[in-house]
DNA sequence: AATCACTTGCTTGTTGGCAGCAAGTATATG
DNA sequence: CATATACTTGCTGCCAACAAGCAAGTGATT
């Protein structure tokens, strides 16, 4: 991470890289040891600077875990739009399926951190609870604007229920990261993906 | 929790009685802040007894958490097994979804727990990690086996894969959970169990 | 059945480590 | 140079874990 040595970064660049430096070191350490046995201080020094950093910058552990969550999550978003672009309907879910996977694959570091993060948001008091509702929420937002677009141009079933069939499809990516994130051996996940898509192909278009 | 005042316990319903006590604490403590900011300190003196008895009996915060990881699952596969039975294949399947929700309508202190424990679970060097890859790798061999059996019997589709569909079953069940936990309000069970169901039916029965 | 050696349940003193805060130092900016 | 902003260091309270001790139960001997 060495930058020019000679000198001067302006303010905004010093937080810019240091912020950086931080989030990258606190994801490492998430995974070797999980967030409880990560602490502040091994993060700032891991990052190059003091073991107050990371408090001074993000005001807490749970400051630090919410922006981290944010962080790789908007990374995940981004992956996320370029697969699925203006697809809608079954076309959108099955795209979003494969983008999945494909960011699994290719930031597996990031997908476990994430999912860690999420998981540690479960509980209560939890002090970014809200960062990974809201996440969860958008993305149950927008599969059920997937369906009803899929409805409005008539490829996916009138008689399913956009919201319900959003519940199910987010579900199943949630807990699907999640044992691959306890046991990634345990399972499939390309099989499984594929048996999804099917699913989803069978239960919402037209034709059965 | 007065018992006979009079005295003398023997020293095995002593343990019965404080462990099942400090457990009962636990669960009420991890519901009200979480597993990180549950302290054996207040875990020992809400079940009665000293700052130290939860170290000592327990170990340590994670042997403590294993073991209440192990004692709530314990009451869900006795709920499971009554409402399971014998039967197999889509029956089992849809049962065992049935026996979920009620699970987590008649218990959902218990409920809320385990999910919340399941995710602490996740984080990586978690000292009952262990435990909670056992419990969802027996889960997914016995859905399995319901399916294999329901393939014998001639009422389940001989191209499903067995272990595929085991992997969507318990991820569309831990996600379902998750997403309950940290949202109650976003979701409706039963409307999704009934989707869920109808969609078992559909991909596994013989006749489409 | 009373005593005594022993085991087991439980408590208290202590240590090292962490989060969070406040006060201080160094670096940029105008 | 003066002010603001990035960063560090000293400190406090809290916690998990451990070790040493106290109290209650147990079983063999007489």
């Amino acid at each position: 991470m060495s930058t020019d040595p000679i000198q001067s970064r302006t303010q905004a660049e010093r937080t810019a890289i240091s912020d950086k430096a931080m989030l990258d070191a606190a994801i490492e350490l998430i995974l070797e040891r999980g967030t409880e046995k990560t602490t502040l201080q091994a993060i700032g020094e891991k990052a190059g600077y003091s073991r107050g950093l990371a408090t001074y910058r993000f005001g807490s552990k749970a400051g630090l875990f919410d922006e981290l969550c944010k962080s790789i999550s908007r990374r995940w978003l981004d992956y996320l739009a370029e697969d699925v672009g203006e697809k809608i309907g079954i076309e959108a879910m099955c795209a979003a399926l494969d983008s999945f996977f494909q960011f699994v694959s290719d930031s597996p570091q990031d997908a476990r951190v994430l999912q860690i993060l999420y998981c540690s948001a479960g509980s209560p008091k939890s002090e970014y609870r809200q960062t990974s509702i809201d996440i969860h929420q958008r993305q149950q937002d927008d599969v059920a604007e997937w369906v009803r677009a899929g409805q409005r141009a008539g490829s996916v079933r009138r008689d399913a229920d956009p919201k319900s069939v959003a519940v199910q499809y987010i579900a199943y990516v949630s807990g699907m990261t999640y044992l691959w994130l306890i046991n990634p051996q345990s399972m499939d996940f390309v099989r499984a993906n594929d048996d999804m898509r099917a699913n989803i192909k069978s239960t919402l278009s037209l034709r059965v």
